[in-house]
DNA sequence: CTTTCGATGATCT
DNA sequence: GATCATCGAAAGG
């Protein structure tokens, strides 16, 4: 079978030219995934960020290479998957909120416990859960196995929004999403083009 | 449809 | 001791 030649990601940028690039790139863990329609940015300049005080144990991977894992724990449930982005020790990562499952769906449904593709991944917790992130994860590189990322086949249309399940700098525009997706974790309010 | 609230534990003050 | 980059169930319109 012939397969394209994987479209790399260039995650040596800032977080939100990163997160926006990276709506509609696939996105695999051990085969099981699909392609990225929700993606938020996070930048050390930033008091939403859990990079905002500086390097802490938790959040090394971000002060570590770009295109690396970082996996936190959310609310001492749900393992959430980030990648580093921006010059290396620049405290910069990008939340991987939602994707179209295309890969693995019945291991997806195995995980989650639910049917309904809708709801495989819609969220930043939904997706760790069923893509299996661990911290085993942690700090893992983003080009070679278990992770496979391919930037997009096409242009995209991109939407832009405020992020969410934030207290601080809740205006910024740094959420980003595939335009009309049905695998959103929430539909965007005003559909501001994020070109 | 909406809002509210508990779960659950690491992290940081 | 307070705060979470969340989710799902329950209760109310």
């Amino acid at each position: 079978m012939t397969r394209r030649a994987r479209r790399l990601v260039d995650f040596d940028a800032p977080s939100d030219v990163v997160a926006r690039a990276l709506i509609g790139a696939t996105l695999q863990v051990d085969g099981v995934g699909g392609v990225i329609v929700e993606t938020e940015a996070y930048d050390q300049a930033d008091a939403a960020s859990h990079t905002f005080m500086g390097p802490t144990a938790r959040n090394a991977a971000m002060f570590g290479p770009s295109g690396h894992a970082y996996v936190y724990r959310s609310y001492g449930i749900h393992w959430c998957l980030n990648f580093t982005c921006r010059p290396s020790g620049h405290g910069a990562g990008v939340l991987i909120r939602a994707l179209e499952p295309r890969t693995g769906v019945d291991e997806m449904r195995l995980r989650r416990g639910v049917d309904d593709p809708r709801l495989l991944c819609a969220g930043p917790g939904r997706l760790g859960q069923a893509l299996g992130i661990s911290m085993a994860h942690y700090g893992l590189p983003l080009d070679r196995p278990p992770f496979f990322v391919a930037a997009p086949d096409a242009a995209v249309e991109v939407v832009a929004g405020p992020r969410i399940g934030i207290s601080k700098a809740v205006e910024a525009p740094w959420r980003f999403g595939l335009k009309d997706s049905r695998f959103l974790s929430r539909p965007f309010g005003r559909a501001v083009d994020a070109a």
